[in-house]
DNA sequence: TCGTTCGTATGACAATGTCACACGAACGAC
DNA sequence: GTCGTTCGTGTGACATTGTCATACGAACGA
């Protein structure tokens, strides 16, 4: 028995996943709602039905990337180990992502977060993520360094997935750049406990 | 006397010149062929007598980009001053640029440098840029730093571009930002001088 | 002076996002 | 069980855009 309103939920299921396909292969070029129509075995005109426009899939894309990606780094919050080598992973997370799907990190990153769910993705990520931070630098100060990691990070992915970061000109890999900011992080946040105050002040 | 060779010299500038400027109010979208064509006071094919299509367009106001950004990078090596405040300037001459002209900077960082004029372009930025970081941290280690800032300021800029760094949420500017990473680096140069070597080793 | 060259204008075409409209099956009320 | 309704879908149509082929026309060189 099916019901209408299981068949639609699953082309809309079908449409977002064509989407995604279509994107990790091709980039936004390749994302043409006659090609995902088809792809998800429907008419170029069926995702009027289930999104405003293509801009609103496309943002559904990108609310689950940040949705996904906020999961994995609460996950990263409960793996033994150091402070220090949790917030190395949870960089590394978002950098990661940025390498295996590029097409959708840049999505992610071209536009802000303008609806409701989009920012409410967006505020679980960086909650998981200044959690982390606030484990090695203390609460009073995770959000100046969680800015600046989340920024770092954010140009290494950048600057890697364009070719501009090429390790062969630069003599060092967007790992290694991460481990460089942790590890000045890490000890100039044991050069002065107490206070938790590394590097300047604002 | 208005030779032929002249009046396409014109043409050809005005179409750039009319990118530029499309680019800047409205975004990649509205920069159109035939917006480009009407506002240089020609035809839409008209650009096809200067620009192989319009890819080339847009590589070409970007590779200017780049050349702009060297030429002021390279003007404040020669800045008086501490190395260390000419060198926050030339990771802000990095971020401003993206401030200004946000369109313009989305498009320099879309895509490799995959021509050899962009590619030169690059290299010329990136040398002048070294050479301040290496006043700071030394010739030894001015590779792994520059790359750190060069994609922290990316990132930075990046975030402010799309809102992701909105200061009422991090409570921290991208200028702070910049100030933070300066100066750790600066106080790690000192921490050990002689083998200029601040930060983890990769 | 005359044929050539080359920048430009125009017509045309395919691809694409989007809307209006029509069809048809699931649905709910009786 | 019947019937009008709802709603997901398919299709035709249109404007926009990048791109090419072609034609024109003025500057150029011999």
């Amino acid at each position: 028995m099916v019901t209408r309103a299981e068949t639609a939920a699953a082309t809309r299921r079908a449409l977002v996943r064509a989407a995604s396909e279509l994107l990790d292969e091709g980039g936004t070029d390749a994302v043409t709602l006659r090609a995902v129509g088809a792809r998800a075995g429907v008419s170029r005109g069926a995702p009027y039905g289930h999104f405003e426009n293509k801009e609103r899939l496309l943002a559904r894309l990108t609310v689950d990337a940040w949705n996904s990606l906020a999961d994995e780094v609460e996950r990263l919050r409960a793996v033994p180990g150091r402070p220090g080598s949790r917030l190395e992973r949870a960089v590394l997370a978002l950098v990661g992502i940025s390498r295996r799907r590029p097409h959708l990190y840049a999505l992610m990153f071209s536009t802000p977060a303008d609806t409701p769910e989009a920012a409410a993705a967006a505020r679980r990520l960086e909650r998981a993520f200044l959690a982390i931070v606030a484990d090695v630098v203390g609460e009073a100060d995770s959000l100046r360094y969680g800015a600046l990691l989340m920024s770092s990070a954010h140009g290494i992915a950048g600057l890697e997935r364009t070719g501009h970061l090429a390790e062969e000109k630069w003599r060092i890999s967007g790992d290694q750049l991460v481990s460089m900011l942790i590890d000045g992080i890490v000890r100039s946040g044991a050069r002065n406990t107490g206070s938790a105050r590394g590097m300047a002040p604002g």
